[in-house]
DNA sequence: CAGTGTAGTTGATGGAAATCAAGAAGTCCT
DNA sequence: AGGACTTCTTGATTTCCATCAACTACACTG
């Protein structure tokens, strides 16, 4: 199957409303790619010369100082990625690491930041696609500075419930030390909030979790639709805005 | 004097490249306005209407959650912002407060969205600033969640030092609580801080700062490229990359 | 000039989270 | 089934930072 004819593609965001030649031009050299478990598909500091589409599987992208490591966002299909970095022709700011196994596919930049600038409708479709990383980054920001470990995770079970459609049972996406690293905090704290939460209804069964009791949580949590995205299937904390797009796909990117 | 008679802004990087005509019609209906101290612009959750650009002050943003504040950046001239919020028509993610009596300049979120859609050179250009944003962001973010209270501030300092063209002297440009709260720590601990910082050669005196041992603060903070952006004349440590454009000017962008 | 207010510093204390250490439960392998 | 490995949990300790409180220095004001 050739790129462009992934239906999961030409659904992106950054491909909306945009035209079936623009779309082959950008697409045409594309390539399928898969990765196996635990690959570095980038290092922090490589020039960049794709933007990476993730089809199948988890990505998680981390940046690192002296020996520190941090997980910035942990990506799941659909979702693009370095996006800013190919717009720019720079160095990526941040390492991208394969959890799963992965199906990737690799859209030349060159072919992208040409087809900018002859196709106003894509261009504006990447700087959307970039705008609402962007606030999906200053939603972090926010939920990283205002909150205390256990309000991150309190409201990080509630939004997880809204986005998979609101009972009182949620599956967690991640093993705990992911998720944990996710919410920058260690895994022991993690368990630790875990067990703090147990004293607003919250049960823990694997990666099954059970809300008992709703309305505990969200006092606790104060939820706020200028931090949280409970907007329609977005992936995760760090993710894009699905403000705009009501489309039917998660969103993301980076670097 | 006309808003698109103001050489500054027609400097700005997201009006590089692009036509005369277009500059017109997009800062045609802009005017300029000034404001006091302590105003606040826009507040988190508002609808975005213009797009912001300051021509003299200083211009806070910051996010709010439960009765707690955090500064998420300190904009000077000249810089835009809310660029992602005005993109995609959405509501600003954090609020806008002036710090000084300031100067700006106010263009019609229209104009911009319009424009972007007829003149892909125009698109391309606000992609490529958000682009920048973005990653002003993701450093912002490491440097937050990889580095302690002294080592950010270490950094500031010398981040400082590299825009100031690089002599052993540095001039604070912020009053010392509004700095403590740039760097997300407590006026006290920012006092500590400095007063740790004197074991590196750090002297201070008001606003006036010597760096004594070079090398020694050097050792401590371990500036990185991938979070400290020295390049040129950027103005803060949360500011877009200046990478890729070398004209003349310090650039931004925010919600 | 006294009087008020704000910025900045310094010290003492408390709380949140990282770290260190050990143990429990589960998985994979032969 | 046994053994090695990993994840997760729990407890004890340390580190970092916020908070509270007191005090200094300086500017502005009547």
């Amino acid at each position: 199957m050739r790129p462009t004819d992934i239906p999961k593609v030409r659904a992106l965001p950054m491909f909306a409303n945009v035209s079936g030649d623009t779309f082959s031009r950008v697409t045409g050299s594309a390539y399928l790619q898969r990765f196996p478990a635990n690959t570095t598909l980038l290092l922090e500091g490589d020039p960049v010369d794709f933007l990476y589409v993730l089809l199948e599987g988890q990505v998680e992208l981390q940046g690192t100082w002296k020996d520190k490591e941090t997980t910035l966002t942990i990506l799941r299909p659909v979702s693009t990625f370095i996006l800013a970095a190919v717009v720019l022709d720079a160095d990526a700011l941040m390492s991208a690491r394969t959890l799963d196994r992965c199906e990737i596919l690799m859209i030349s930049g060159d072919a992208i930041r040409q087809n900018m600038a002859e196709d106003a409708v894509f261009a504006v479709a990447i700087a959307r696609e970039l705008s609402g990383c962007y606030r999906g980054l200053v939603r972090t920001i926010k939920n990283q500075k205002l909150r205390g470990g256990v309000e991150q995770h309190a409201n990080y079970l509630l939004t997880l419930r809204a986005k998979s459609g609101g009972g009182d049972k949620v599956h967690l996406p991640h093993e705990k030390r992911v998720l944990a690293a996710l919410l920058g905090m260690t895994p022991e704290n993690l368990s630790r909030a875990f067990a703090t939460l147990g004293g607003y209804g919250v049960e823990v069964n694997g990666a099954e979790v059970r809300l008992g009791k709703l309305r505990d949580l969200e006092r606790l949590a104060r939820p706020d639709p200028l931090i949280d995205n409970y907007a329609p299937r977005a992936p995760l904390l760090a993710e894009a805005d699905a403000e705009v797009w009501s489309t039917e796909h998660q969103r993301t990117g980076a670097a």
